[in-house]
RNA sequence: GCGGCAAUAGCUCAUCUGGUAGAGCACCAGUUUCCCAAACUGGAGGUGGCGGGUUCGAGCCCCGUUUGCCGCUCCA
């Protein structure tokens, strides 16, 4: 860390403060890990929104977005992996506070049993195990465990809580009849926005006359019921996912995972923020639907963390799709295949994905913003608290000052205000000193701020003020418009 | 999930060993002010996170709970 002093309890504080991010349901006490975004914080987080989308969707070729639904039918998660692989029952051991997954720790002490050669007893417990656990039978398996003395490794005591189901989908009722016996009516908040996607794959793909390779992107929220919740937005519960699958032809993968991962580092860099802030993490061990994937890091005040995931998702997700719909998930390419001289002709396409988390990249460009300069001379203290936000990304754009609120100066303001104020977000202001007013808007990330004092009347000029610099030069008032537009496009 | 620390006005914090809750800034209404915060007058704002207990009396002591930060743990 370059910065020796921990910025992050200041930086939280200023997101209270100046109305980027509230704690939700703050006057109940809150509700863990779950925030709401205020009037400068849903800008903010508009306005990045609207950058990853116009860069994925307006300047790339072949991709375009959809929105699809935060219901989606059950059987998508069970197709996805999501309801097999992440409804683990696991049980902790009181004296080390060490969980465990349920079945890694049978299956350990049936691979200790296979080694000291008593083979037959490692089948037994494996054969009971699968047997209990199809059943979702915890009392059974805790049983088991008990009944063959299975201990911890690190205290060694087979001191067990009772055995519990983690799920990290939420669920809920589906319709407004509750369901009775066998029909079974939950339904899943979705845990993550790229099933939507491979679920319109065909739609997209045909509607749209799209040709491989192409990609398809979304932005959206999605839920998952986080064990441990922390880092104030870094994980929450409720968050916003963008995300890009690519389609592309069997064999190119690893090129174009290559291709998107040098493409969204581009991306990040482009917002000015410096290149050692981030780097790559190459995942070793794999998740069941990859065969390549990395994460692109940035140095969060609380150290580096991932912020965005690039992984080669091979064609697992239509291939599963196309299992449990029944529906065939094909493509046929008309391309010539150089090496046979005939069309490569029907496949499951492979897909790439690009996953960044919206809340996150929220709290990097805020950390990345977020500055306590020391202005202090040796007569007079003074300090501020300044975002440097990229003005492209900035709340409000422009704030408008009349240098006071007399002799028609705060006339002359409102009709700049009036010129501007279709183009982009403009701030209008008359109250305190003129100093006051600027250490405002620069707490709140404002980049341009104009002020209208005698000479305006005269001449038509007007000061513009630059937040970072705190520089000040006279323009005429027609160019204002024309400065801000061509700093936030 | 375990451990540590914390919670008093919008913000930052005081209130000495338990004895009527305070300041600065911010806010609101005015005054003043011609270019970088903290000028003047007046005003509003707190059942001290929430719930119990001990005590004649609790912001302060005890228990529980909620939320947050930190360290472990976990993270498709």
């Amino acid at each position: 860390m370059t910065n020796t002093k921990n910025i992050f309890p200041g930086l939280i504080a200023h997101c209270k403060e100046y109305g980027f991010i509230f704690p939700s349901s703050e006057i109940y006490e809150g509700l863990q890990a779950v925030y709401d975004y205020g009037q400068m914080g849903s800008e903010l987080k508009k306005n990045i929104r609207d950058h990853w989308w116009k860069n994925m969707t307006q300047l790339h070729d072949n991709i375009v977005g959809i929105d699809a639904a935060i219901f989606m039918h059950p059987t998508t998660w069970k197709a996805s992996g999501h309801i097999d692989n992440f409804n683990d029952p696991m049980i902790d051991n009181k004296d080390s506070k060490k969980r465990y997954r349920v079945d890694h720790l049978i299956e350990g002490f049936a691979d200790e049993q296979l080694a000291a050669g008593h083979e037959e007893l490692a089948k037994e417990v494996l054969k009971c195990m699968d047997a209990l656990l199809a059943k979702d039978d915890f009392t059974g398996l805790k049983k088991l465990i008990d009944d063959n003395k299975i201990k911890c490794a690190i205290s060694g005591t087979c001191n067990w809580t009772d055995i519990r189901q983690f799920n990290l989908m939420f669920s809920t009722e589906f319709g407004s009849i509750a369901a009775t016996g066998e029909t079974d009516n939950k339904v899943y908040l979705r845990p993550e926005t790229a099933q939507g996607i491979f679920v319109n794959f065909l739609n997209v793909q045909k509607s749209g006359r799209m040709k491989i390779p192409f990609g398809i992107a979304q932005v959206g929220k999605a839920f998952r019921n986080e064990i441990v919740a922390r880092q104030f937005i870094f994980r929450m519960r409720e968050f916003e996912q963008m995300e890009m699958q690519f389609f592309i032809r069997p064999g190119t993968q690893k090129e174009w995972y290559e291709y998107w991962k040098a493409e969204r580092l581009k991306w990040h860099l482009e917002l000015g923020i410096p290149g050692n802030k981030y780097r790559y993490h190459d995942h070793v061990k794999l998740a069941h639907y990859a065969d390549a994937a990395c994460d692109i890091e940035y140095e969060f005040p609380f150290g580096f963390k991932e912020v965005e995931g690039i992984h080669s998702r091979t064609d697992f997700d239509l291939t599963q799709h196309q299992e449990y719909s029944k529906k065939k998930m094909q493509y046929f390419d008309n391309d010539i295949d150089v090496s046979t001289g005939k069309p490569f002709g029907n496949y499951i396409p492979y897909v790439i994905e690009t996953s960044i988390g919206l809340d996150r990249m929220f709290l990097l460009v805020m950390s990345h913003a977020y500055e306590e300069q020391d202005l202090g001379t040796p007569d007079k203290p003074d300090s501020r608290v300044v975002l440097k936000l990229p003005a492209k990304l900035a709340p409000i754009k422009l704030a408008i000052l009349p240098l006071t609120k007399k002799d028609g100066l705060p006339e002359i303001a409102t009709k700049i205000m009036d010129a501007c104020r279709a183009d982009f977000r403009c701030f209008y202001e008359e109250k305190d000193s003129i100093g006051k007013r600027y250490r405002r808007m620069d707490a709140l990330g404002t980049p341009f701020c104009v002020t209208i004092d005698h000479q305006t009347k005269e001449d038509d000029t007007v000061t513009i003020r630059y937040r970072d610099t705190m520089l000040q030069e006279r323009i005429p008032i027609t160019k204002i418009r024309d400065i801000v537009t061509k700093e936030i496009s």
